[in-house]
DNA sequence: CATTAGGTAGACAGATCGGTGTACTTCAAG
DNA sequence: CTTGAAGTACACCGATCTGTCTACCTAATG
């Protein structure tokens, strides 16, 4: 691809962290990431397509990463202890702001929106993911996705990170056979 | 206080948590406040300080809400069931878009900000409400914030809020007695 | 050599942004 | 009766927004 496409990516994705969505102007970006407006205009047709290609970016690093966390680590409690130290070393960088897909339901709240549909997608994504790297059923997965989710928010807008170790713990009683249990008459 | 005041707080709250703060523009709020633009910076002088005001309002509002929830309920099981009727009830309005503190932490990322702190001490409240309504430790109303949080980006990001139903049944493990000595060793 | 994609430079457009200025009205309290 | 707070109506400001335009340059590919 294009190295122009991917510093303009790259800093769309800083600047959109750390700012927001709205908040950041087209002109900062192909500025900072050192471009024109017309060569961004020439990879983007739009704000917001710029916008899903940062998501998308972000989509397959973020699994690119924790799959690399993962491999080579065998055992189901194993894994889940890779996926927390995953997250906690997420949470401890300085350029932490939370989930950009969480972010993104934010400011774009309406469903039809395709922005809000790749949020949906990943998150789906990552159940999905969660439900076949630790082998475990729909209800646990969507039981751990949420401690991972609420420790995301314990850490972002609580200032938190250390929540984190409390989901961990009770990720572990839910890969546990009694947490299985536990789990089984709720919905999935 | 003025009937104009608390229009233009009730309509910009209902804008800001459709379609975000920066994306909200003020003439769009006095507009439909059926105000001026004149009256709105008479009562604010600055957008900022309008959306602190929102959030002054809602976080108010919120933990109104809870108390009157859990006013004559006596048991902390039972109240602990109210809590999460109470945001069940939440999550099936159908102006629901997620936490307007988790949506504000997003599009204010600076912890120096106004917006940023208010975000902060809403949270705090939310911990120390849950701390003295179920009369719990510190660590137990962690985790049990944790989950609610986690259950609100399940049901506003992920679009299930059936996984509250999920979080409901952990949250009563770590009321329990066994809860508290499993998450002792965590941190707080 | 010709074509084409990618990049550079900078002006420009139309709209909207947050915020101010001025002048008039209404109405309740001192 | 006077004062001042609250509201209305509307013009206006500079800045910024997303997006387009023309024109030229460069490099690889056919």
């Amino acid at each position: 691809m294009s190295e122009k496409r991917q510093q303009l990516v790259e800093t769309a994705y800083r600047l959109f962290n750390r700012h927001g969505f709205h908040a950041t102007g087209i002109d900062r970006i192909w500025a900072e990431a050192g471009s024109t407006k017309r060569t961004l205009y020439r990879h983007f047709p739009t704000k917001d397509a710029l916008i899903e290609a940062v998501l998308l970016a972000r989509d397959r690093e973020f699994f690119a990463l924790l799959d690399q966390r993962l491999a080579g680590v065998s055992g189901r409690e194993a894994r889940l202890q890779g996926l927390f130290d995953g997250f906690a070393e997420w949470f401890g960088r300085t350029d932490f702001y939370g989930c950009n897909f969480i972010n993104a339901s934010a400011e774009f709240a309406e469903p039809r929106h395709p922005v809000r549909k790749l949020v949906m997608a990943h998150k789906q994504a990552l159940l999905s993911w969660v439900m076949n790297q630790l082998e475990c059923t729909l209800a646990q997965a969507t039981a751990l996705c949420l401690l991972l989710e609420g420790a995301i928010v314990m850490a972002h807008s609580y200032q938190q990170p250390l929540a984190l170790e409390q989901a961990r713990t009770l990720a572990k009683s839910i890969l546990a056979d009694d947490g299985a249990i536990m789990l089984a008459a709720s919905h999935s």
